[in-house]
DNA sequence: ACATCTTTGGTCAGTAAAAGTCAAAGTCAG
DNA sequence: CTGACTTTGACTTTTACTGACCAAAGATGT
C-alpha cells in the first residue's frame, strides 16, 4: 500500500473517531518514516476544500495542522428543504424540488428517479385523494431524512 | 496462441477466481515479455463496457489497473422482483428484498436507504391501515421500475 | 521592548514510478 | 492483395516522494 494512502487512512480514521484531526507534522512524518513534506503532499492532494475538508495550521512552538471535514451543503440544504415542506405536498412542487436537488448535485440521477417515481400520482393512486398530498409530504421528508 | 489471447485468458482467469482483477501494467507486460502498451490494446479490444467490463486505473507510483465484470442481470433481477410482488407488500418483506438487492450490489446504499424510508410504517402512517400494504407495494414496484 | 535563537510548518523543483496515446510496422484470414 | 487485427516503441501525462531552502510563531536572554 502506498505511503500517501496510509497517511490518508490514518487521518481519515482520526476524523472518523474524533470528528476532527489535529496532527504535528514532524511527529507524523517520523511515525511513518517519511519526510515532513510528504504530509503536505497528502493534505493538498486528498484533503482539499473541493473534497470537503478544511486544513488549518500554525507554525512555531506548539504548532499543529488541523483537518476538519465540512459536511456543508448536503445536510444543510436537505434540512432546509425538509423544514420547508409542511404537512402537505403536491406532485408538481415535489418534482421541482427533486430536480433542484439534482441540479445542485446533492442527489444523483438514480436517487432522483427513485423519488420522482415514489411520489408520482400514479404510484399513490391507491391513497384516498384527501390524504394523497399528506402522504406524499411524509414520504418525501422521510426519504430526505434517510440520506442526510 | 496469440499474445492478446493469452493476456485475455490470464485476466479472465483472474476474474473467475477472484471476482475482480487488479494488475500492474509493467509487471504483467514483463511476465508475458511484451511491451506495456500491449496490455492497453487487450483491454480496449476485449474488456470494453459493451463486453460487460469496467476498467479503472491509476497512474503514478503504486499505480494499477483494475478490471471488473459488470453484472448484466440488473434489469433481469429487478423485473423478477417486480413480478414477484403482488398487490400487497408488508414492511418486513420489503426490507428483506431491499437488503437482498443491496447485498447483490444491484442498488447502492443510498438507494436502499431511500427505499426503506419511503416504505416504512412510520412514513405511511397517514395511509389507512387497510390500504397500507397495497400502497407500499405500489411505491416499491414503481421505484424499481424507475431504476431499471 | 527588542533582538536573537529555536521550533514548527510551507513551498517548490526535481526525480522516479506508474499508466496512456498514437501511429507505424507486422501478421493473417479470405 | 487487402483490410482488419496485432504488436511495438517512442513520447506524454499523471501521481508519488524527497530534500533543500523559506517563513512564521513561540521562547529566551538582555
Amino acid at each position: 500500500m502506498r505511503l500517501s494512502d496510509m497517511l490518508t487512512q490514518y487521518i481519515m480514521d482520526m476524523l472518523e473517531s474524533e470528528g476532527n484531526a489535529e496532527i504535528r507534522r514532524n511527529e507524523l512524518a517520523d511515525r511513518f518514516g517519511c519526510v515532513p513534506s510528504q504530509i503536505n503532499y497528502v493534505l493538498t492532494s486528498r484533503f482539499t476544500p473541493e473534497q470537503g475538508y478544511i486544513v488549518e495550521s500554525r507554525r512555531g512552538g506548539g504548532g499543529y495542522i488541523r483537518i476538519t471535514r465540512i459536511r456543508a451543503d448536503k445536510s444543510t440544504t436537505l434540512m432546509h428543504i425538509i423544514n420547508s415542506v409542511g404537512e402537505s405536498l403536491d406532485n408538481i412542487t415535489a418534482q421541482i424540488m427533486i430536480n433542484n436537488l439534482k441540479s445542485a448535485s446533492i442527489i444523483n440521477d438514480e436517487a432522483a428517479r427513485l423519488m420522482l417515481s415514489a411520489l408520482s400520482d400514479r404510484t399513490l393512486s391507491g391513497v384516498a385523494p384527501s390524504m394523497r398530498d399528506r402522504v406524499r409530504a411524509s414520504i418525501f421528508k422521510n426519504m430526505l431524512i434517510a440520506i442526510i
